[in-house]
DNA sequence: TATTGTTATACTCTATAACTATA
DNA sequence: TATAGTTATAGAGTATAACAATA
């Protein structure tokens, strides 16, 4: 099978939007409405990246400076985020996971990797397979390999 | 490879939202800035199946009648779509595409595919043939059979 | 009484413009 | 002057609650 590019975008468009519209439902009604789904990214972000400025979330985000200050305000009004002060450049922040907002975190990825894994069920071990392939050859494509700032500079 | 569905629900969570946020980017700022994604899935819905009953957008949209409702309504103003009554149930409308938003969908789905197009030409074409497959393995787990109503009734 | 749709209200997501503070 | 971040403002997406019209 030979497969072009304009097919595989095709695909794409078609199929990308309602996995995410499912994902985007399941995370704000059913077993974890506790975050949306940039509040979930931005969460995990600041949990393997602890001390990350405002402008790495951003950055990793694809967002805006003034979007991503008020999400993380958001966060911070509901105790899952702290914002600090960066001492060796005090117009940076450092911005760290709460107890609480780690709890919700791994709540909220427990249900949601729950409720996709029932539905995977439904595939046989070969689309599965293909299924983790494609995810990795798009994230080589999608995902920018920008990396975090170190905390400290 | 043995894959779990566990492992698979967690690369589809960690890439498919990236990838939804790359294509939202493309048609909100760059070559297609006149249409969000909702709007476009709407769009292509109603031209796909002229004549759809609002429930039947909302169905396929897997939004609340409200948030449809709002949503054509933005479309109706832009000249995208039009809203009649339905004679034969007059609690019913019947949405159909104008040319101005026949033009508009064309546009947007060719800026938008061409975008795709390009970043995934920088994959084999074994690659490719993946993420086609399993795009396919996706819509029979993700996307509903549930059909639109006849126009008529 | 059940179905179709709209209006009112509210919150999140996201952007641009204008600003402050620090380097 | 350039960088990091916030505040103000605004439009889109989405929901629930309350309602009107029709079946």
């Amino acid at each position: 099978m030979i497969v072009a590019s304009e097919e595989a975008a095709r695909e794409l468009l078609e199929v990308v939007p309602v996995i995410m519209k499912d994902i985007r439902s399941e995370m704000r009604t059913r077993r974890s409405p506790d975050l949306t789904v940039p509040q979930f990214r931005t969460l995990a972000f600041v949990d393997r990246n602890e001390g990350a400025s405002l402008s790495a979330v951003a950055n990793h985000m694809g967002l805006t400076l003034p979007s991503t200050s008020k999400l993380v305000d958001g966060l911070i009004a509901r105790g899952m985020l702290t914002r600090e002060d960066n001492v060796a450049d005090r117009r940076r922040v450092k911005l760290g996971v709460t107890n609480h907002g780690l709890v919700i975190l791994e709540t909220s990825r427990r249900g949601t990797l729950n409720y996709l894994a029932d539905k995977i069920a439904s595939l046989s071990a070969d689309d599965r397979e293909v299924v983790v392939k494609a995810m990795n050859a798009m994230r080589s494509v999608f995902i920018s390999s920008i990396q975090t700032q170190a905390p400290g500079k």
